[in-house]
RNA sequence: GGUGCGGUAGCUCAGUCGGUAGAGCAAAGGACUGAAAAUCCUUGUGUCGGCGGUUCGAUCCCGCCCCACACCA
């Protein structure tokens, strides 16, 4: 069977021109996009998540982007559902899809797969997290090695997320994660092209320092205000959220919090580059060298297409 | 002009009873299969302000100079 599809991948750091790249592939294509970002997909959140404007979700078509609540639990393991499922739809209208994100675990979950994991019973995973935060990581450290020796050996064990979830699979499945991460691949009926927007780390920066200074401008504050009493949710944990309730509670200035932002986001997209370079499989480009990225696709691309 | 206190890693500082120095922060590198904008790991050579002196040896003691801050004129 030949493969007929094709879904261009965008990805790279933060404020690096991912969003505006997608939108004019996607205007020449004449497709849709989907979003590999865990946060824009949360309608509550939009100034601090860079979202694309309403005129720019109105004019291309966009999946996972104002999809989810903060109330709602989103993962990984998720997106890879949502996002297979959006690409299934686009396909059956067009041959060329676009996902971009800077969320490189949702990438990878999308481009080749999660293992399936057991259902979490809640009641343990609460049980536990209260536990770690009355005990602390002795404790969690003790538990794992007693309950998981396997991940106690093998894995993370000054890493208290990890070890949560490890001991949540455990006491819920009876499994160790670490049997269940098989890391197979499993076969796409598309085919799937990989491109890094690059730019140097100096203009990432740059970027970044700017772009913070324009949330600010047009109300970033604000609509941090509003989502202060859901400050504990998962979906706000995020960087220019987390440092304005800190400011918010009196405890730094508003110039102070604005540059701890720009300092994480920085450190974010360190983070990201650190990924994404692992990855020999993506091509890297200027963002605003569209001829030259057009390029590449139309000599990867299946002959079929256009 | 006088007195005092300083000048040590990008920043804030510690320290060496004289044997060429170390913390925090910043930064850099890395890991990462259901919180991933999260979480975790690793990494510290710098004319110890300058020039002289004493000494086997000075960042440390002495002298002079430069710079910063405070106070007194």
């Amino acid at each position: 069977m030949p493969q007929q599809k094709v879904c261009i991948v965008i990805v790279g750091p933060t404020a690096s021109g991912k969003t505006s790249l997608s939108l004019q592939l996607a205007a020449h294509f004449g497709t849709e996009i989907i979003s590999a970002d865990s946060r824009q997909c949360y309608r509550e959140l939009n100034i601090g998540v860079a979202k694309p404007s309403t005129a720019e979700l109105n004019r291309v078509q966009h999946h996972f982007i104002n999809s989810h609540s903060i109330q709602q639990e989103v993962n990984a393991g998720l997106f890879e559902t949502y996002a297979l499922e959006a690409a299934a739809q686009i396909f059956a209208k067009h041959n060329v899809a676009i996902v971009v994100g800077g969320t490189g675990l949702y990438v990878k979950a999308f481009c080749r797969g999660i293992d399936p994991m057991p259902a979490i019973d809640e009641d343990i995973r609460l049980r536990i997290r209260k536990q770690y935060e009355d005990y602390g990581m002795d404790w969690l450290q003790q538990m794992v090695q007693q309950h998981d020796p396997l991940y106690y050996d093998q894995g993370e064990i000054h890493n208290p997320q990890r070890m949560l979830r490890a001991l949540e699979i455990k006491l819920s499945s009876g499994q160790s994660i670490r049997s269940l991460q098989a890391a197979t691949t499993p076969p796409r009926p598309f085919r799937i092209l990989q491109i890094g927007t690059q730019l140097s780390r100096e203009q990432v920066y740059d970027r970044i320092n700017t772009r913070v200074g324009h949330m600010l401008d047009i109300g970033l504050l604000d609509e941090v205000k509003t989502l202060r009493p859901y400050r504990q949710l998962n979906a706000l944990q995020t960087v220019g959220y987390t440092e304005l309730f800190t400011h918010l509670d009196g405890h730094c200035t508003l110039q102070q919090a604005v540059e701890e932002i720009r300092k994480n986001t920085r450190r974010y997209a360190k983070r990201q580059l650190t990924w994404f370079h692992r990855d020999e499989t993506i091509h890297w480009h200027h963002p605003e060298d569209i001829k030259g990225i057009i390029e590449y696709i139309d000599n990867n691309k299946p002959e079929n297409i256009r």
